[in-house]
DNA sequence: GTGGTCTAGACCACT
DNA sequence: GTGGTCTAGACCACG
């Protein structure tokens, strides 16, 4: 379980790492009573302040996503209904590209056929950080 | 033709300008050749400082939409819109989305179907932004 | 003799129009007693604004290049050293692309093929425009 | 690394800074993955208001010159020095140096010659700011 | 500690 | 009339 982190992306680095925890416990890569990745170990993989990723993982647990167990870590808090999370986690991400195909002046087919080829591109990145 | 400023959203007003250049030119509602809105016209307007629309202004000199023509005002540069243009540009948003959906491990149809409800979503907008 | 002005270019119109003046009376191609074209003429040629061409033309008059001649127009103040005014008419430019080759790290050999390349081009343009 | 500011100059100030960390970049006295100074920092030193600065590094962003790195400050970025994009940069200096030259009634080996002492010029005066 | 955004108001250059 | 530049000082977000 890696976090995909863009130093240099316009969305704040601890935005990008709690918005990544609940798209996997949507998606069931993690299940409660998981264990996340240390804050010491995150940091040091991704070349970020530790501090930003405790700030992450502190917003987590205030909103109830994961719970702080002494002398073990962050682990994932109860269950949601992942199906209707799924979709509300997505749409944000998803209006903005047809935001921008649309801007773009992008008719319907173009638009998706841009996305298919920006999945694809996402697919094979994620089994090349696999290795 | 009117900018929508909000003062108090989250997004800069400088950013909301810029965008709804970009859209109004998008749209053809602005042309080649058209002049925008003089900084001072719309800073009384909407009741915010000239530097922030100055900038907006500014921004999308640098961006090559805007030429600025001395003592006229700016003007909608000529626009090239190549395909690739389209492409690298819509690209980072389709990314974005793509990655949303990969780490919800959405599979490709269901990612599909909700960028398409996306664009929906926008279109709509757009057209109710027109009245 | 045309002007060879560039509304968007950094240097302001009616600096282009006093520059060029000059360098055509260094050059020879204007001599003294020569009529310059009238403010009209050039102001509709090259759809710049006449009070433009009117101040360039009246701080030439200023700086005793040009005179004023009822019912004539503007003519050619009496010659001067052309020799050295030549070379203190060429160098700004010359220094400024000298400065920019050597900030962009290129050599001797390299900045004067570029400059040869410039040379060329101009040549030509100004054939295309005596069509 | 010290900037040289001139307040009572006639080019802006933030054009002096943008001007001088190309510069810096282009000498190698500022290499890749540096960091700037803050725009704190340069704004007391210098005595100039931090937005100056701020514009400065702003537009080297933009350019692509320099990178924000956040909570670190502006870094140098990868310098993709293409052969093809000095050429793009250079060649408006030279095309307007060379209608100079032309303008002027100069043949190609005058014109040559002249560049050559701005080259010689130019060089000579890095070298004493050097000191 | 870093930079980003905005305001209010001044002065300048160009057309 | 147009935009450009700068100042002084405030508040915010991020690391």
């Amino acid at each position: 379980m890696n976090y995909d982190i863009h130093p240099s992306s316009s969305t704040p680095i601890f935005r990008q790492i709690t918005d990544q925890v609940k798209r996997f416990i949507a998606s069931g890569q993690l299940k409660t009573g998981d264990t996340l990745p240390s804050v010491r170990t995150v940091a040091l993989h991704h070349a970020i302040n530790p501090m930003t990723v405790s700030k992450a993982y502190n917003m987590l647990e205030m909103e109830g996503v994961l719970v702080r167990m002494r002398g073990v870590g962050m682990v994932v808090a109860e269950r949601r209904n992942t199906a209707r999370d799924k979709t509300n986690l997505a749409m944000p991400a998803m209006l903005s590209a047809a935001q921008v195909a649309h801007q773009l002046g992008l008719d319907k087919e173009q638009a998706i056929k841009l996305f298919e080829q920006a999945l694809k591109v996402t697919h094979n990145e994620s089994k090349k950080n696999a290795d």
